[in-house]
RNA sequence: GCGGGCGUGGCGGAACCGGUAGACGCAACGGACUUAAAAUCCGUUGAGGGAAACCUCGUGUGGGUUCGAGUCCCACCGCCCGCACCA
């Protein structure tokens, strides 16, 4: 018997699968179609486990689905601009694109080998001219329908490297690389209106448009788009004040307007206009202000900080009651990005208003009255109130609910015209500025005379230039300091004028790359998708990836897809119709004495403990954790695949554990799964032939029932497993099929015949390569990557007789065995009639007997 | 703090709609083969008791509903994830 070798096997499938075309796209729409996608991956030139786990995941459903008649597509690219590439420029001098190119050609290498069914010939980059030309497209198609907007914003600015951080890159309120204090800074930026968008892409997540994704992908994007309803309303000043830029109120913003009765003060953000008005000619005010915004942006940071505010020396007027005045503050913990950037305090009922009334000694007026509770009794004194209740001490209000009193106020404020209803989202507009040589160039141009322009579309592309890797040793912007590309006539005056020198947010890039998958190549030289190909192909069907993008990439890629609608490029608005998030693949950690990380490799375990390998020393065994570089408990694919074989981490890597859970990798498990392959090649080759030979659309042979039924059942159960993403579960199904395979070694040729053509199908979506040796050996016809899924005869899986647990009083005691078809009263009989359970029945009375037919008798007595 | 999820053998996990808890895999142990080891094959493996047939206990903890609870309800404990001064 040969040796089952996929060092030589696995290559040798992967170039028929190539000569034979066998994964391209097929131009067949009787068919039903089928999209399966997994993220496109970050080309950082090598592939990890968790690609892996990903592209295993999506090529089982892929292969699955063709099986089962869809025309599928499946593809694969690169997000290829982004950060690392100007990182490794500066580092090594290689220029970005050279570095990226040369990875992807590496790491294509690499995801070959995994064998999976891709059609190749759709692959591109987002870096690819031909791609981010495109993107530009679309950007003036959104600037034309009012989507697109140019304004001043904060940014997280590293002045050492003089670039803007992402908020994940400001680690402690310090630039992850430079470690110099961030600072905020204001600058012009582009924006995308997301926020128009707002509503509907809130209300997708509720009416039915996203049933197949996640509950809990659902739930944090709602909370991300944080719709709320409240009131936004004017508070006058006081005698006719104004600020020093002659306001003569402040706007607020409140979701609580029943609580008017209990304001006791006014607060605007550090950055309100009406702070800055007074900061003007306010040394303390001045301060204060550059005190907030020194204040760390940290999480923890914001945790501790105290709640300080600045009292300005004016006073508003309260809209109900005549002669109340409230303080004006400027504090530290209203936001400028949210609602009007001011609020009225209700020190009663909100928490933090209360924190606030405390360390300034403002009214604390209670005018929410817990149920039931005594109006005389109610006293605020350690913390605010903030369940339902009735309302007092409120004039027209009292004796209102909270629901209705904040519609009477509403109805109130409205009419006296002083405010009106209002809904905010806490999602802001997608700011998709990058001060970055390394992404698609935003498609402006800076007049002084004539302001903004866009560039004209027959001047697109706006190429990235050839530069020096040199360049990119001084920090900034490279484009920045190129006066050759950046100054340009104005498209308008044909003045002198300069290019925008900011690129896209690289989110922007994997924002609609699934739309230009499903774009045939001969199309894409006209435009950025073809709509009629986009109609056939989206939405997608079935979307995988990680859990971390469950947000942001998620929540843009809805957005554009609706902006691409609006510009006539698509027809849909949601473009993922199923989405699936994998969980992490997972590694013990290992450090020496001195605290060191060691690869797995480096270390020997035996009986629990771990050794170094080279010198023998001691070594901790630390928690399991997510596989890191920094941690060093990393596994490499290439690695693996030259050890076992794709198929056996293909295999492994779908076996252990719920697709959607962390997956442990250990190296018990991958030879597991190694034993596996090798067992499944020596079931199979000693019946060379047996498929070609038998012809299995022939009637039956009658014998070798229970192979027969073992095998419809398994092929139902994976079948239906695969379908529910449960791949650990179809594995275990395929397990206990081989098990009752190698006991049934009397039954028919027929039988087993039929068995193995089952069993090879079965795991062909799983172990390709495996597959496809075995199909061969068997005599199976053309390749099994394009043979039909088994099917199942239900007639087959019915049992004559079953077996039944016999419960006396709730607990097990006998088993029998009754025919399939027996009623109530012949399961009765045959229940009390056996042995073992008269024994436990002895000396009692019975009371009643539980029947329920196929599963269970269960007899109460006493 | 708010929101969501999860607690089952030595380990990963299975258990449809409340119906034989621990499928399947890993590890461990015993045996076969071998000069030996590896590989492979056969068997055992939740805990306790018993020579055995069997019996008792057992799904984080404590209650409850039910003929019957890993599954449903209440309270608590622990872990994980998301958001976080959003007015």
């Amino acid at each position: 018997m040969a040796r089952y070798n996929p060092k030589e096997i696995e290559p040798k499938w992967r170039t028929r699968w190539n000569e034979a075309s066998a994964f391209k796209t097929s131009a067949d729409r009787a068919r039903p179609k089928y999209y399966v996608l997994e993220m496109f991956p970050y080309p950082s030139g090598r592939i990890h486990m968790g690609h892996v786990r990903n592209y295993a995941m999506g090529d089982v459903i892929a292969r699955f689905k063709r099986a089962r008649g869809h025309n599928v597509l499946h593809t694969m690219g690169w997000d290829a601009f982004g950060l690392p590439a100007e990182n490794a420029a500066m580092q090594t001098g290689a220029h970005p694109g050279t570095w990226t190119y040369s990875n992807i050609d590496h790491m294509r290498r690499e995801l070959q080998q995994i064998g999976l069914a891709i059609d190749w010939s759709r692959e591109f980059a987002t870096c690819d001219v031909g791609y981010y030309r495109w993107q530009q497209k679309l950007f003036l198609d959104f600037w034309n329908a009012g989507l697109v907007e140019r304004r001043e914003s904060y940014v997280n600015w590293d002045p050492v490297d003089m670039t803007v951080l992402a908020n994940e890159q400001v680690i402690d309120g310090k630039g992850w690389r430079s470690g110099a204090v961030v600072e905020r800074k204001k600058l012009s930026q582009w924006f995308l209106k997301i926020t128009d968008k707002a509503e509907d892409l809130l209300a997708a997540l509720d009416d039915g448009r996203l049933k197949g994704w996640p509950d809990n992908v659902r739930l944090m994007q709602r909370n991300w788009i944080g719709k709320s309803k409240g009131l936004r309303m004017k508070f006058r000043f006081a005698g006719d004040a104004k600020s020093p830029d002659g306001a003569g109120d402040v706007e607020v913003y409140t979701t609580r307007p029943d609580t008017l009765f209990g304001a006791s003060f006014i607060a605007v953000a550090p950055d309100h206009p009406l702070a800055s008005s007074f900061a003007a000619a306010d040394k303390g005010a001045r301060a204060f202000i550059a005190e907030c915004q020194k204040a760390g942006t940290s999480q923890e940071a914001i945790d501790k900080a105290e709640k300080k505010g600045f009292r300005l020396p004016i006073e508003a007027e309260h809209p109900f009651i005549g002669g109340r005045r409230l303080p004006v503050y400027i504090a530290n913990f209203i936001l400028m990005g949210y609602g009007t950037g001011a609020i009225f305090g209700c020190p009663a009922h909100d928490e933090r208003d209360f924190d606030f009334a405390k360390k300034y000694r403002l009214d604390i007026i209670p005018v929410v009255l817990p149920p039931s509770a005594d109006p005389a009794d109610v006293k605020i004194v350690d913390e605010p109130y903030i369940g339902p209740g009735a309302l007092y001490n409120s004039d027209f209000l009292n004796g209102l609910a909270v629901d209705a009193a904040i519609e009477a106020s509403i109805a109130k404020i409205e009419a006296m015209g002083r405010g009106e209803a209002s809904t905010q989202f806490r999602l802001r507009d997608w700011g998709v500025s990058r001060q970055r040589f390394w992404g698609c160039p935003i498609p402006a141009i800076h007049c002084e005379k004539c302001g903004v322009q866009p560039v004209p579309e027959k001047d697109l592309p706006v190429e990235l230039p050839e530069v020096d890797a040199a360049v990119f040793k001084t920090p900034g912007n490279p484009l920045d300091r190129m006066p050759e590309w950046r100054n340009v006539p104005c498209p308008a005056c044909a003045g002198p004028a300069r290019r925008e020198t900011d690129t896209f947010d690289t989110f922007v890039d994997s924002s609609w790359y699934f739309e230009r998958f499903a774009t045939d190549p001969a199309g894409w030289a006209k435009g950025p998708v073809d709509k009629g190909d986009c109609d056939y192909w989206l939405p997608v069907d079935q979307y995988i990836g990680g859990i971390e993008h469950a947000i942001l990439h998620l929540l843009y890629a809805r957005f554009f897809t609706r902006a691409m609608k609006d510009v006539g490029h698509v027809s849909i608005d949601e473009p993922f119709a199923n989405l699936f998030t994998q969980g992490m693949v997972t590694h013990a950690t290992y450090q020496d004495a001195e605290g060191r990380w060691l690869l797995p490799d480096e270390v020997i375990i035996e009986g629990g403990t771990a050794r170094r390998a080279n010198d023998g020393a001691p070594v901790r065994i630390g928690p399991i954790e997510k596989m890191s570089k920094s941690k060093k408990n990393v596994v490499s694919p290439v690695d693996i695949i030259e050890k076992y074989g794709a198929d056996a981490a293909r295999w492994f890597i779908l076996s252990d554990s719920p697709p959607e859970r962390d997956v442990e990798w250990t190296d018990a498990g991958a030879a597991g799964a190694w034993k596996l392959v090798a067992r499944i090649w020596e079931t199979v080759e000693p019946y060379a032939g047996v498929v070609g030979a038998c012809d299995l659309s022939a009637a039956p042979a009658k014998a070798s029932a229970d192979l027969r039924r073992a095998t419809h059942a398994t092929v139902a159960a994976v079948t239906e497993d695969i379908d529910h993403f449960r791949f650990n579960k179809a594995i275990a199904r395929i397990y206990e099929f081989l098990n009752a395979l190698k006991k049934a070694g009397d039954a028919d040729g027929w039988a087993k015949a039929e068995a193995l053509s089952a069993l090879i199908r079965l795991i062909a979506p799983f172990t390709p390569h495996l597959a496809e040796e075995c199909w061969e050996v068997l005599g199976g016809e053309g390749l099994v990557c394009n043979a039909p899924w088994p099917t199942v005869d239900p007639a087959l899986l019915a049992k004559d007789e079953v077996v039944l647990p016999v419960q006396v009083n709730g607990k097990r005691r006998a088993e029998i065995v009754v025919a399939a078809s027996a009623d109530q009263k012949a399961t009765e009989a045959a229940a009390l009639g056996d042995a073992d359970v008269r024994r436990h029945l002895e000396g009692l009375t019975i009371r009643k007997v539980v029947v329920v037919p196929g599963r269970i008798v269960n007899i109460v007595a006493s």
